[in-house]
RNA sequence: GGGUCGCUAGCUCAGUUGGCUAGAGCGUCUCGUUUACACCGAGAAGGUCGGGGGUUCGAGCCCCUCGCGACCCACCA
């Protein structure tokens, strides 16, 4: 490798990501720790453990932006603790996405004119298998791409033997602590998929639809009641009719029986608070097979159930010859019409109401009877909330602790069970003469015979989060019993948008397994939305791939760019602008670099160990700065402050290091300070800019082995008076600049090139008269020896002067008068602060000395800035 | 109905127990080519911190209230 004028990410990243991997760096404790085993009850040296885990993505898909921010975020963590000296281990995974993996299955069986009807479920799930094997390796090589520096010897797949074993082991746990049941309940079913769907996995959207007012005659009366429903073609299966008890209009038929149209059947009049007076007309039809609320009230009134609608969304025998076979939507036509006809249709209005849909392809979720799997949750969610409250997990942002437990004291009971071929097979068996349900894990088999009775294996799957809620359990090989310093997880990072789907679970997965809390904080990031604030979408077209940005910017560029702006739980703008500011930076550090090592290489190999020289008060100065960062960046990582973290190093690299610590070394050649510096801020940046700076790394003729397996940098020694000094010679250099260029505003024949730097009673830029004219670009900087001239600068603790005429300076009156108007303001402001009593008395005496201290300066300077107007 | 978050420079966002002149990146304007870097250097402009009220010596930050926007949960016959 070679040091050329601009940094080309593509040449370097691929081989250095190797050179990492095949030195084992990605192991808890790199190539030197990778012997240790990993659960061993006594770790070599007590060291500090680190563990993170990545959330799976899908095995058969691609990275999305989103996986971009998760890496960016979780190997910065990761890379930070490494470089700390942590034994950390950051822990790959891939899902097999049961449902989303299976609808992109699906899609290719309908391309090649096949349907899932044509094959049996092992079947089924044999393709999908072969499928999935096919697409893998293509997400891995884009984390790979993404610098994730995981330990992919201990990749974990949601279908792994162990974590199938595992599942199992809790799903007995469970059925024999009867946690488990199977229930014929209304299930969220999408006709399309033909799959049930947890609660959370429905979309609720506002539509436009009708509300229509039905007359139910009553039974030997000439009397009607007429129910406002929005599903006429639910009328079928019908139970009931409530109204409210308080409702007065509606008392007396309470307990009499209405005529269901279109059918023979007779059905109660009932009683139920459920029934709104205000609503439509105040009575409502009850379908407890088609209707979560009507499902209540008929559990509260012993009502029987009546499927109408069939699993592929068409009306069922029951419904009649006439009805029987139609869509919902044709059948919902055809019984409008059919009520008109015996004229019982009374109304019709517009209104705008809730739909649940399949989040996936947007097809109205029929609330269906269906026999399902359940968890109880009620423990589980107790248990969670209990440590929760206790304060056990640190929440990044905090308001979502409280959100979560909001979710958790109204949880339902969760379906786990789905009728897709693609998951880990549920292990239970009924018994065909009997119907009992037993557990057994040969779910390999379809039929098992027990005690010569023959049993039948339940054909559905868990859903993907019953499974992924063991993900910590799983992937740091958590055993009962077995001490692991990896288990709890230090961190668990992911999206806000999977709180409830995962972060929940996990919790009360983990408390039920383990007994512990699976991660002691959980740091949630918030969508990465498009350039104008809109959630990027297919529809839209506003995805961007975060491959292609790291193609055309760098991987790191990309890291710190999706880093930039962004803080826990808040949905943020990706901004390329940000990606292009992060590539400019690992370009200005890489010539930063190759500048050094020509220093080095030219210069004289001195032995000095790397220390500020007393000529140079910049080498003091950039120590602390250096030593500010670090502290810096130590409080921001703890705090999972990503952005501001880039942000230190960002200023750091750029405007300290660069701008004013490499000029003064133009100067003065400190060539083992300049080594160290610059290592320094190699293992800084690395956690956030792996390869750039691992690309330096291996170029510097002076390093050895990787910068991965590097250790974070020790406080520098400097002295602070100089690094002060410094600091005020900055602002006689920054104060300098900005009024030659005022001047050669003012006058446009004032030429700066050969402009003397005065000075009078000024011993920081008497001690530092190089620096003060290499930094300045004035042509000399020289004593007044006591004879003051040209123009004074506004500087208050300084004795400093251009030498230019009087013309010139009277040119520059003007911006003068502004100068004595600002600081004027702001001496009034400060005068006032002091006028005030309270003040004097209450503040803190530091702070009133300060603002005293600051007078003081103000009325000399603005004295000095008078006299100098005078004198124009 | 229950809950959460946001409103700070033209744009995207920081601002951690309240404390000096409110910051960054990008953008804008002016000037420039110096032992690395035009993916550059130097300088500058730009903010009544959504409105109002309160607490305080002191509020971008704490409390109340109003407005605008986004989101989550439940419900919507």
């Amino acid at each position: 490798m070679k040091f050329v004028s601009s940094y080309e990410p593509g040449e370097y990243e691929p081989e250095i990501y190797a050179a990492w991997e095949t030195a084992d760096e990605f192991l808890p404790g790199g190539k030197v720790g990778a012997d240790e085993k990993l659960y061993d009850n006594k770790p070599s040296n007590d060291p500090t453990h680190y563990s993170i885990v990545m959330p799976p993505p899908n095995a058969n898909g691609n990275l999305h932006i989103g996986h971009g921010l998760t890496i960016a975020i979780e190997d910065s963590l990761t890379r930070y603790h490494r470089l700390r000296g942590d034994m950390t281990w950051y822990i790959p995974g891939a899902d097999h996405a049961g449902f989303e993996t299976w609808v992109v299955y699906e899609r290719v069986l309908e391309a090649q004119g096949h349907t899932r009807f044509e094959y049996s479920r092992d079947e089924l799930y044999a393709q999908v298998w072969n499928f999935v094997e096919e697409q893998r390796g293509n997400m891995e090589l884009q984390v790979r791409a993404l610098g994730a520096s995981c330990s992919w010897k201990d990749l974990t797949f949601t279908l792994d033997e162990n974590v199938v074993r595992r599942v199992y082991a809790t799903f007995e746990k469970m059925w024999q602590d009867g946690m488990i049941y199977r229930g014929e309940k209304l299930v969220n079913y999408c006709p399309k998929h033909q799959t049930a769907f947890a609660d959370i996995e429905v979309d609720h959207k506002d539509e436009k639809g009708k509300l229509w007012d039905i007359a139910y005659p009553v039974v030997d009366s000439d009397q009607e009641i007429i129910v406002s429903t929005t599903r006429p073609e639910t009328l079928f299966g019908d139970v009931a009719v409530a109204v409210n008890p308080e409702d007065n209009r509606y008392k007396d038929l309470v307990g009499k029986k209405v005529q269901l149209p279109l059918t023979d059947r007779e059905i109660p009049i009932i009683a139920d608070e459920h029934a709104d007076m205000e609503y439509g007309t105040g009575a409502v039809k009850i379908t407890p097979a088609h209707d979560y609320d009507d499902y209540e009230v008929g559990e509260r009134h012993n009502l029987p159930r009546i499927r109408v609608i069939g699993d592929d969304g068409a009306m069922l025998e029951n419904c009649g010859p006439e009805f029987a076979g139609l869509t919902t939507a044709d059948c919902r036509k055809k019984a409008l019409q059919a009520l008109k006809d015996a004229e019982l249709l009374r109304g019709e209005k517009e209104i705008v109401h809730s739909v649940a849909h399949c989040y996936k392809c947007g097809t109205v979720i029929e609330p269906t009877l269906k026999e399902q799997w359940f968890v109880d949750v009620k423990k589980l969610a107790k248990t969670a909330i209990k440590h929760l409250e206790a304060d056990e997990i640190k929440f990044f942002p905090t308001s979502k602790k409280r959100v979560l437990i909001n979710y958790l004291e109204g949880l339902k009971d969760w379906n786990i069970s789905r009728q897709i071929p693609w998951g880990i097979a549920i292990p239970m068996f009924r018994n065909v003469n009997t119907g009992e349900w037993i557990f057994d894990t040969r779910t390999n088999l379809s039929e098992i015979e027990i005690h010569g009775e023959r049993y039948v294996r339940d054909e559905d799957t868990f859903d993907t989060w019953f499974s992924s809620s063991h993900w910590p359990i799983v992937c740091t090989n958590w055993e009962e019993g077995q001490k692991n310093p990896y288990y709890p997880l230090n961190v668990m990072e992911t999206g806000a948008d999977i709180l409830f789907a995962w972060v929940a679970r996990m919790i009360m997965m983990g408390l039920y397994v383990t007994k512990e809390v699976p991660f002691k904080e959980v740091y949630l990031h918030g969508l990465v939305l498009d350039a104008h604030g809109q959630k990027m979408s297919k529809s839209k077209g506003n995805v961007l791939n975060p491959l292609d940005m790291v193609a055309k910017y760098g991987s790191d560029a990309f890291r710190m760019g999706i880093l930039r702006g962004r803080s826990a739980g808040m949905n943020q703008a990706f901004s390329e602008q940000s990606v292009v500011s992060g590539r400019n930076l690992c370009n200005k550090l890489w010539n930063v670099a190759r500048f050094i090592q020509s220093i080095v290489d030219e210069g004289q190999d001195s032995s000095n160990s790397a220390e500020p020289s007393t000529d140079n008060v910049g080498e003091d100065w950039i120590c602390r700065e250096i030593n500010e960062a670090r502290w810096q960046i130590e409080s921001q990582m703890k705090g999972y402050r990503f952005a501001e973290a880039v942000e230190t190093m960002h200023s750091l690299i750029w405007d300290k290091y660069a701008d004013w610590f490499v000029e003064t070394e133009k100067i003065y050649k400190n060539i083992p300070l300049l080594k160290s510096t610059l290592e320094s801020i190699l293992k800084m940046l690395h956690p956030f800019a792996p390869f750039v700076t691992e690309a330096i790394w291996q170029n510097l003729s002076w390093t050895d082995g990787l910068l991965i397996a590097e250790r974070w940098p020790k406080d520098y020694k400097y002295d602070p008076i100089s690094a002060e000094n410094y600091d005020k010679l900055m602002d006689v250099v920054t104060h300098t600049r900005s009024t030659i260029q005022a001047l050669s505003e003012a006058d446009k024949h004032f030429s700066r090139n050969d402009v003397v730097l005065l000075y009078g009673d000024d011993s920081i830029v008497d001690d530092n008269q190089l620096l003060v004219q290499h930094l300045t670009r004035v042509s000399s900087v020289i004593s007044t020896e006591g004879q003051p001239r040209g123009l004074r600068l506004a500087l208050a603790n300084h004795e400093v002067y251009l030498d230019v005429s009087q013309d010139i300076v009277a040119k520059y009156a003007e911006s003068l008068d502004n100068k004595i108007l600002a600081v004027g303001r702001e001496l009034d402001a400060l005068n006032l602060r002091m006028m005030n009593p309270n003040y004097v008395d209450k503040a803190p005496a530091e702070l009133v000395e300060e603002t005293r201290k600051l007078i003081a300066e103000k009325e000399a300077l603005i004295e000095r800035l008078k006299l100098e107007r005078q004198a124009i």
